[in-house]
RNA sequence: GGCUGCGUAGCUCAGUUGGUUAGAGCACAGCAUUCAUAAUGCUGAAGUCGUUGGUUCGAGUCCAACCGCAGCUACCA
C-alpha cells in the first residue's frame, strides 16, 4: 500500500472560486478518489493562499481586517469545493500558526546553511500610502517604445521587459503619486546554489516531459537569486530577527501545504507529518498546479525542500488552461463562471464527467464548449452509460423477483469489461482521464449492443428463453456496475445512488474483478438527469449581471460630491468623420465638432458600429478628459457609451434639439 | 523579441519505434427498434492530416522554413 499525500494550488484568498480552480481541483480530486479506490492511503489538504499586498489593500477596500476576510473566504471557498464532491481532507489557510513557525524554522535552515545572503534593492515608493510598489502598482511609460500606461514590468505594445524604475513618468496606481526611489535590504533565497541539485531533479520523472524543457530554459540560462522579503506594510509573516521586512507570500505559500498536513495530523490518530516529510521517507507527495506556477513549484520549492533538509516533491503534475469556447475566460462574455453561480442551475457533476472527458497528462489548454458540455454529458452518461441499468432493471424486477442470474451469460463480454480495470488503472494512475473515459463509453457502447442482439423484450415471455433473458439482463447490470467503478472517481454522487440501486457496499475498485451473482437488487430509479442547454445558458446570463453589478458597484458605489461631478466637463459633440484605424481591432478614429474646436477621439467601438452610421449623429462626450497618447495617435476625449463591449456597444445621445458643444449637466 | 506547447472530418479527440484505401465519439442523413430518462442498434455522408520545401522505395508520423493559436519571460497571486 502506498501513502500519498496530494496537493492542489492554493486558491487566492481574495477572490471567488471559479472554473479555473475547479478545474485544478476536480482533476486533483479524481486522481486522489481514484488512489483510494485502489486501496492506497491517500491524503489530500489545500488552503487559501492568504498572504500578500493584494489582500491587504482588497481588506482596506472592504474596510475590514485582512484576518476576518480570509476567513470569510476560507469557509466559502472550503464550502464551494465541497459542493463539486472535491474532498479536501482539510482545507486551511496559510496564515495559520503552523504554518508561521514551519516557514520561519525552513527559513532559519536556510540562513545558518548559508543558503540565503542580503542585497540593497532599490525600488519605487509611495510616499502617501507608505510603502513598497510591486511592479503592477507602477505605471509609466514604456522606456522602449514610448508607449503610456504600461506596467512595471513589461510592455503590453511591444513586449519589452524592464525593470519598474526604468519607466518614464511613473506614477503609483494606488494614489495616482509620482513614486520615490528608495532603497532598502532585501533578504534573497540564493537558488543558484541548487543549480546541480535541480537538473537532476527535473531530468527524474518528477515532471513533464514538456515542463522539463522549459525548466532546461532556466537551468541553462543561470538561475537567479530569489527575493523573499518584502518591506512592510505587508500581510505576511515577519523574518525573524528582521526589523518590519516580511516574507513574501511566494515563501511560505508552498509550506501551506506542510502547514495544512500538520494542522490534519493534529486532529488525526496516529498520522505523524514527519513520516510524509523527512528526507528518508518512502510515502509519496504529489503536487497538482496550473503551468502558470512551475517555476515556483519545481525550482524554488524543491530547493527549498532540499535545503532545509526535507523530502522532495515524487511529481508536480501541471495542467493547462481551462478556455470557454475557444477564448479565455472572459468576464463580460459571462464564461468567467464562479462556482457559486454554476451552483444555482447545474449538478456539479456534470462538470466533472465534462473536465474528464478532457483531462491528460500533458499541459495543453482545455476548452469548455458549452454546446460539447451538454452533449457529451447527456449522450454519454445518460443516453449510454446509465441507460444499461434503466433498460435492464425492469426486465430482472418483473420477471425474476429482482434477482440476477446465477452465472455469466457471455463469458467474453464480461472478460472485456472486468479486464480494462488494469488499464484503466494505469490511465488514472498517468492522469489520462480523458482517454480512460473513451474506454468507459466504448464498453458502454458495446454493451448496449449486446443486449440489442439479444432482444430481451422478445423473448421475456418465452418459457423456454427465461434463463436467457435473465442472463442478458444480468449481465448488462454487471457491466454497469464495473461501469460505476470505473466512474466513481470522477462521479462519486452518481456512483453512491448507484450502489443502493445494487444493494452493495461501496464500490472498490477490485470489485470489478468479480461479478455479482444470484443477487437482489433494488428497483431502478433515475440516477442522473440531462441538461439543458437553457440552464448552462442561465449561468452565462447571470455571470454577465454579476460582472455588470460589480462594476457599477466599483464605479458607481463609492459617492462623489455635486462638485467632484461638477469637474467633469461633458459635451454635446457631432461626429464629423469616422474611420477604421490600421492595426487596431476595437478602434475608432472620430472627428469630432465640440461648438468651438474640433478634436480627435479614438473610440472603442469598431464592434459595434460602422463608421459610415456614425457620421453625423450626436454623442455625448467628456471633453476635459487629459488627452492620451494611444499607439495610433493622440486621442482628446472620450465618448460616453453603454454596455459590456464587443458588439453589445450602445452609444449615448442626446435628444432633438441638443447643439454641438452644449455642456450636459 | 526569446522560449515552451499545440494546429488531423462541423465539434472533441485517437493515430504505437515512418508502411497497404487516415480512425472513434458527438452533431448530421436514412433505416430498424420500442426494454429504457425521445434512451438503443444498423447504414451512410463528411478530412488535399496548418502551408511550403526536404529526407525516404514510402511521411499525419522525421528535418527545415513559414503561418496561426495558447502560454511563459522569475519581486501579480
Amino acid at each position: 500500500m502506498r501513502r500519498i499525500l496530494v496537493t492542489s494550488a492554493l486558491p487566492n484568498a481574495n477572490g471567488a472560486i471559479h472554473l479555473g480552480h475547479l478545474f485544478e481541483h476536480i482533476l486533483t480530486d479524481i486522481w486522489v478518489r481514484f488512489q483510494r479506490m485502489a486501496g492506497n492511503e491517500c491524503y489530500y489538504v489545500c488552503a487559501d493562499d492568504a498572504h500578500g499586498t493584494a489582500t491587504m489593500l482588497a481588506a482596506e477596500h472592504l474596510g475590514t481586517t485582512a484576518a476576518a476576510m480570509i476567513e470569510t473566504l476560507r469557509r466559502e471557498h472550503a464550502e464551494e469545493f465541497g459542493r463539486f464532491h472535491v474532498g479536501h481532507d482539510n482545507y486551511y489557510s496559510t496564515h495559520s500558526p503552523e504554518n508561521e513557525r514551519l516557514t520561519r524554522a525552513i527559513y532559519e535552515r536556510l540562513a545558518e546553511d548559508g543558503r540565503t545572503f542580503t542585497a540593497d534593492v532599490e525600488q519605487l515608493y509611495d510616499p502617501e500610502r507608505k510603502l513598497f510598489l510591486a511592479d503592477r502598482f507602477v505605471k509609466g511609460t514604456c522606456p522602449r517604445c514610448g508607449a503610456d500606461d504600461q506596467y512595471g514590468d513589461n510592455c503590453q505594445e511591444c513586449g519589452a521587459t524592464y525593470d519598474a524604475t526604468e519607466l518614464g513618468n511613473p506614477r503609483s496606481t494606488l494614489s495616482d503619486n509620482t513614486p520615490q526611489l528608495r532603497s532598502s535590504d532585501h533578504y534573497f533565497f540564493d537558488l543558484a546554489q541548487f543549480t546541480d541539485f535541480l537538473k537532476e531533479w527535473t531530468a527524474s520523472d518528477a515532471v513533464q516531459p514538456e515542463v522539463a524543457n522549459k525548466l532546461g530554459e532556466w537551468l541553462t540560462g543561470g538561475l537567479k537569486a530569489w527575493d523573499i522579503s518584502r518591506d512592510g506594510p505587508y500581510f505576511g509573516f515577519t523574518i525573524p530577527g528582521t526589523e518590519g521586512k516580511y516574507f513574501y507570500v511566494w515563501m511560505d505559500a508552498p509550506v501551506g501545504y506542510m502547514a495544512s498536513f500538520e494542522n490534519l495530523c493534529d486532529r488525526s490518530e496516529g498520522l505523524d507529518p514527519d513520516d510524509f516529510w523527512r528526507a528518508d521517507s518512502d510515502a509519496e507527495v504529489h503536487h497538482f498546479i496550473g503551468k502558470d506556477i512551475i517555476n515556483f513549484h519545481c525550482l524554488f520549492w524543491p530547493a527549498v525542500l532540499q535545503g532545509a533538509g526535507y523530502r522532495t516533491p515524487t511529481k508536480v503534475h501541471t495542467h493547462g488552461f481551462v478556455t470557454v469556447d475557444g477564448a479565455k475566460m472572459s468576464k463580460s462574455r459571462g464564461t468567467f463562471i464562479n462556482a457559486s453561480t454554476y451552483l444555482k442551475h447545474l449538478d456539479p457533476e456534470y462538470l466533472r464527467y465534462y473536465f474528464a472527458t478532457k483531462l491528460s497528462a500533458n499541459t495543453d489548454d482545455v476548452d469548455m464548449q458549452l454546446d460539447d458540455f451538454v452533449q457529451r454529458v447527456n449522450s454519454d452518461l445518460v443516453g449510454k452509460v446509465v441507460n444499461i441499468a434503466s433498460r435492464c432493471a425492469g426486465f430482472i424486477h418483473r420477471g425474476f423477483d429482482g434477482t440476477l442470474a446465477e452465472g455469466v451469460h457471455d463469458a467474453e463480454l464480461w472478460a472485456a469489461a472486468s479486464n480494462v480495470r488494469h488499464e484503466l488503472a494505469d490511465l488514472y494512475e498517468r492522469g489520462d482521464v480523458g482517454r480512460a473515459v473513451r474506454q468507459i463509453t466504448a464498453l458502454a457502447d458495446r454493451t448496449n449492443q449486446y443486449i440489442a442482439e439479444h432482444e430481451p423484450w422478445k423473448h421475456v415471455n418465452d418459457p423456454d428463453r427465461r434463463d436467457e433473458v435473465q442472463g442478458v439482463c444480468s449481465l448488462g447490470i454487471n457491466v454497469f456496475r464495473a461501469l460505476v467503478v470505473y466512474l466513481k472517481p470522477i462521479l462519486p454522487a452518481m456512483a453512491a445512488k448507484a450502489e443502493a440501486f445494487l444493494k452493495v457496499e461501496p464500490l472498490a475498485w477490485e470489485d470489478a474483478a468479480e461479478p455479482l451473482v444470484a443477487h437482489e437488487i433494488d428497483r431502478f430509479k433515475p440516477l442522473f438527469t440531462r441538461i439543458d442547454r437553457k440552464d448552462v445558458d442561465k449561468v452565462v446570463a447571470e455571470t454577465v449581471a454579476e460582472v455588470e453589478a460589480e462594476d457599477a458597484e466599483d464605479q458607481g458605489g463609492a459617492e462623489v460630491s455635486i462638485d467632484d461631478f461638477g469637474k467633469i466637463d461633458l459635451r454635446i459633440a457631432k461626429v464629423v468623420d469616422a474611420n477604421f484605424v490600421d492595426g487596431a481591432d476595437k478602434l475608432l478614429e472620430l472627428r469630432l465638432d465640440v461648438g468651438d474646436d474640433a478634436r480627435t477621439v479614438f473610440a472603442g467601438v469598431r464592434e459595434a458600429y460602422h463608421p459610415g452610421a456614425l457620421v453625423g449623429r450626436l454623442v455625448v462626450v467628456v471633453a476635459n478628459l487629459a488627452p492620451r497618447k494611444m499607439r495610433f495617435g493622440t486621442s482628446e476625449g472620450m465618448v460616453l457609451a453603454a454596455g459590456p463591449g464587443g458588439e453589445d456597444i450602445f452609444l449615448v445621445s442626446p435628444d432633438a434639439g441638443a447643439e454641438p458643444g452644449m455642456r450636459v449637466t
